[in-house]
DNA sequence: GGAGAAA
């Protein structure tokens, strides 16, 4: 099968974005006042459904319908006893046909897709799962064309990524019995239906990242994946899951959800993903609507900073696949709203942060404290443009044996990006700043990035009295602001956003040009992950930092990390860093968690991507000081290899993986595939 | 000490 011959990116729904992003809507209340409330993105575009007569079908849709996606109705047997859930209403244009007719078949998780579906009453292009069997929604043009924009628009070929050079990436994988990576989009194994949604989101070749994960997932594996923005990281899970879940339908329920009573609305999402940022959990939405079009499968996204009515709303009428913020998702479950009883994927985007200190607490609660099915019975999947060693450490209480991948994006940072480190007081940065802006072409976009939010503030107003078009984005900001200030930004309205780090990770802006360092984060993956907002595959980005004796603590890694990427290390850079050096060694990164790492921590010999397997690349001095104390004294294995425990036993089902097995599936673990559908 | 994430 051979798709358009072109790769595309998220840039596909520009058109969608720009209306999402009006920010205003009228009130969706349909209760009378025409106040403007805030919708959060994903609730836009939807707007003509909110008719206040539409609203009043969504009102009746809930009656009849009981709680939409598997919530707790489902009688005891799963005869049909609903019969008549699912198929209240058909206002959805075409979809009268379908929809109808849901209850629960014979196969536990059977379900109508009918009742959920998209706002006020439209169906909104879901399917459902019948009788064992996926049956797909009906096409809803305009659905799709929010979606995936207009084919052929022209409007998104250079955003896309490169596919020509995926042969040039470095992959490296390791782990016991790691399956050979697939070379496209074919069926098996990927599920035809998520084959059709890939074309047209017109994805014409899995990237590499892709071509690896589709198989370990499909195989019942876990994942620690390394890899960039730009590098189809999100395809990289949302695929090999979709695939699954398309495959085979919803898992069996768990008790709570048979017989958890009526009056509840509880959902019990199949998949939970967790991302640091409500704009990087916003944007994983995005894709997982795409790829999830016509399918048994709802998507939902839950943050904070926004109404939380509208999302209870929108997670009754339908949450199989959840995408959240750690604090929403947690107040949520606080309020009986969400289980994590059901849960078979988890998927901790930028794990490293999440796992970091500030958000592993809330990470290990959410995992370990509530409901989630244990690490046996689930699959868990870890994605990170970088993930230092000791988090690896970490990363091993939330996963069984894992595969480990890591992966360059397309056409590697070294060639991609160019670096510059420039010395400048902090007084005279202003002025260097509007020289640098003076000297950029015109045309891209420039992404600056300071450390704290006053300074965000302060910086843009600046640039905004200099007559230089400039927003800015950062935690203290409304939500609203804060997509406001994206949009902006991405539109190409406002060229220059400055930025705390709540920008610098994951975030999919096309044609970003230019990141300026106007301070240098202490944290040499913060700065990875920073310029990595630049140099989108085929496109060269320029990297500009600021760097004065305050940036003491970064000097070492950060030369380190030029010299790999093949750039210009400046002389009084050298110096600075034979200076420092004195004063006792290399800047610590986070203390307190056992044996920090050490000062200069290795970084995957000689490649700049990713990172490196900790259970096989030895010591290379990476685990500080205290040794074995590092761990904590628990039986995780140490930095030798094969330190794991080796009882994996998955896939105890044999036969339910329907697709071909991978070349040397067989080998692992006895079977094939996950055991519990 | 800062940033992020629930009010």
């Amino acid at each position: 099968m051979t798709y358009e011959n072109r790769q595309n990116g998220t840039g596909g729904n520009a058109a969608g974005l720009e209306a999402k992003f009006d920010g205003l809507n009228v009130s969706q209340n349909g209760n009378g006042a025409k106040r403007s409330a805030y919708v959060p993105p994903h609730l836009r575009g939807a707007a003509p459904a909110f008719t206040p007569k539409q609203n009043g079908a969504g009102a009746s849709e809930r009656g009849p319908a009981l709680p939409p996606s598997g919530g707790p109705g489902g009688a005891p047997s799963y005869g049909n006893a609903f019969s008549s859930r699912g198929g209240g209403f058909s206002n959805g244009g075409g979809l009268a046909t379908r929809g109808g007719g849901g209850g629960w078949d014979n196969n536990y998780g059977g379900r109508s897709g009918g009742g959920g579906g998209g706002y006020g009453g439209s169906s909104a292009g879901f399917g459902s799962w019948k009788d064992g069997k996926h049956v797909y929604g009906a096409v809803n043009q305009r659905i799709q064309k929010e979606l995936f924009g207009e084919v052929d628009d022209g409007q998104h070929q250079s955003t896309g990524i490169n596919f020509d050079k995926y042969g040039d990436i470095p992959v490296d994988v390791s782990g016991r019995d790691v399956p050979e990576p697939v070379t496209e989009f074919t069926s098996p194994p990927v599920d035809s239906h998520l084959l059709e949604n890939i074309k047209l989101a017109r994805y014409t070749t899995p990237t590499p990242v892709q071509k690896y994960s589709l198989p370990i997932v499909a195989l019942g594996r876990d994942l620690m994946g390394c890899a960039q923005t730009g590098s189809g990281k999100t395809g990289g899970f949302l695929f090999p899951i979709l695939s699954a879940l398309f495959t085979h339908g919803p898992p069996p329920p768990p008790e709570e959800m048979v017989h958890g009573g009526f009056g509840r609305r509880k959902a019990f999402p199949t998949t939970l993903i967790l991302a640091p940022t409500r704009e990087l959990v916003s944007q994983i939405h995005d894709e997982a609507r795409k790829f999830t079009y016509r399918s048994w499968v709802k998507p939902a996204v839950v943050y904070g900073g926004a109404d939380i009515v509208g999302q209870l709303r929108q997670i009754e009428r339908g949450c199989d696949l959840l995408t959240a913020t750690p604090g929403r998702l947690v107040d949520l479950i606080e309020r009986g709203r969400i289980s994590l009883s059901n849960v078979r994927f988890l998927v901790l985007d930028e794990a490293d942060r999440m796992l970091d200190m500030g958000f592993e607490p809330q990470i290990r609660r959410i995992v370990e404290q509530e409901d989630m099915p244990g690490v046996m019975e689930r699959q868990t999947l870890m994605f990170s443009a970088t993930f230092p060693r000791d988090i690896q450490m970490l990363a091993k209480d939330f996963l069984k044996e894992y595969v480990f991948l890591s992966v360059g994006r397309v056409g590697s940072t070294s060639e991609n990006i160019t670096q510059k480190i420039e010395y400048v007081e902090d007084d005279d940065k202003r002025s260097v700043l509007l020289d640098v802006l003076a000297s950029m072409p015109t045309g891209g976009l420039t992404l600056i990035f300071v450390e704290t939010k006053r300074m965000a503030d302060m910086l843009s107003d600046f640039l905004l009295r200099s007559n230089i078009g400039a927003t800015s984005i950062h935690g203290d900001r409304t939500q609203r602001e804060r997509e406001r200030a994206l949009e902006l930004f991405r539109s190409g309205k406002t060229p220059i956003m400055v930025a705390t780090a709540v920008a610098a990770r994951g975030l999919d802006i096309p044609n970003v040009t230019h990141v300026i360092n106007y301070d240098l984060p202490s944290d040499i993956d913060d700065y990875v992950h920073r310029i990595g907002r630049t140099g989108r595959a085929g496109n060269v980005g320029q990297a500009t930092a600021f760097f004065n004796r305050g940036n003491r603590n970064i000097v070492r890694d950060l030369l380190d990390l030029l010299k790999e990427a093949n750039q210009d290390t400046p002389q009084w850079l050298e110096a600075v860093a034979r200076e420092s050096s004195f004063g006792g060694g290399g800047g610590f990164g986070r203390g307190g968690r056992g044996g920090g790492r050490g000062g200069s921590r290795p970084r995957g010999g000689g490649s700049s991507f990713g990172g490196r397997d900790a259970r096989f690349s030895g010591g290379g001095g990476g685990f500080g000081g205290g040794g074995g104390a590092g761990f904590g004294g628990a039986p995780r294995g140490g930095g030798g290899a094969g330190g794991y425990g080796g009882g994996y036993g998955g896939g105890a089902s044999g036969g339910s993986y329907g697709g071909p097995p991978p070349t040397n599936g067989g080998s692992y673990g006895g079977s094939g595939g996950p055991s519990w559908w």
